[in-house]
DNA sequence: CTAGGTGCCTGATTGC
DNA sequence: TGCAATCAGGCACCTA
């Protein structure tokens, strides 16, 4: 499951070569990867286009296009973005191809076929109403307290709410309450300014550490990068899809619990 | 605003 | 062994 680090790893990877490439051609071998517009109307309008940037908002990838169009991609659960040459072997859940000016494509793959491509003149229409980005300036501690401030519900959705935050997943939250030593169910408004900070730190510094680490790649079918590569990320994880082993920190047993519908790691003993 | 449920999907896991 | 039921999970959407 691509989270923010994935994502910015993809991202980065695609930027550097893609920029400068057309579109000339689009495969769709399962049409409901594609959110909007129409299958015929997309297959016109995004056929010829040159990609001018490539960048991520929240866990949306954004490739900006000549046409003033934006090509943007969220990959949900399994979705990949894989460069390959034309020639290369057919991927097995291939769901749209796209064919570049240099002989390569531009792979969606998704076994799981939640993730969306959309192709619109204005992203904002799509991303518009994400919460900050946490690894920019302008998320300071300050900016954490006054948006914890009007919150009462528990700490976990919350940090997985994108509206909050943009691109914390399963993963990276129980990973960064684990760090913040917080309790995946304590009530936002019962957080002293002291954890508030931790919390800050752990959420830019867990994320940081997963782009540093190229993603995190937890079982054959899940995250790859643009070349199809796993991440280095799995083998940093101290309580996700850890339950009954020792905490790494203060040897309790890393339990699991479900909050909010969601498979839950933490150490009952560190995390209050 | 929060919390809970459903649906979208399919491979892996579990149960009998 | 074999097959069916269950599970996982990001997010939209619904209800309370």
């Amino acid at each position: 499951m691509p989270e923010l680090p994935e994502v910015e790893t993809i991202v980065n990877d695609l930027r550097q070569r893609l920029v400068g490439r057309r579109f000339t051609n689009v495969a769709v071998c399962w049409a409901g990867s594609i959110a909007e517009p129409h299958l015929d109307k997309f297959r016109r309008r995004i056929r010829g286009q040159r990609i001018l940037d490539v960048r991520r908002r929240g866990k949306y990838l954004i490739f900006s296009l000549l046409g003033d169009d934006s090509f943007v991609v969220h990959l949900k659960m399994t979705g990949q973005l894989l460069l390959r040459p034309a020639t290369a072997e057919r991927d097995k859940y291939a769901r749209l191809v796209f064919d570049l000016d240099d002989g390569k494509q531009l792979r969606f793959v998704d076994m799981r076929k939640f993730g969306r491509v959309y192709l619109v003149d204005d992203p904002e229409a799509i991303v518009g109403e994400l919460g900050p980005e946490p690894l920019t300036e302008d998320f300071t501690p300050e900016a954490l307290m006054r948006m914890l401030r009007r919150r009462w519900g528990r700490i976990k959705p919350l940090l997985l709410n994108q509206r909050f935050i943009a691109g914390i997943g399963n993963i990276y939250a129980d990973e960064i309450l684990f760090a913040a030593r917080i309790h995946p169910t304590r009530s936002a408004d019962t957080l002293t300014s002291a954890e508030i900070e931790g919390l800050y730190r752990a959420i830019r510094d867990v994320l940081r550490q997963g782009i540093q680490n190229r993603g995190t790649t937890l079982d054959d079918k899940a995250y790859r990068d643009a070349e199809g590569r796993a991440g280095g990320n799995q083998d940093n994880l101290r309580v996700f899809r850890r339950a009954g082993q020792p905490c790494p920190r203060c040897g309790g047993t890393i339990q699991r619990i479900v909050v909010g519908g969601r498979g839950t790691y933490f150490c009952p003993r560190c995390q209050e």
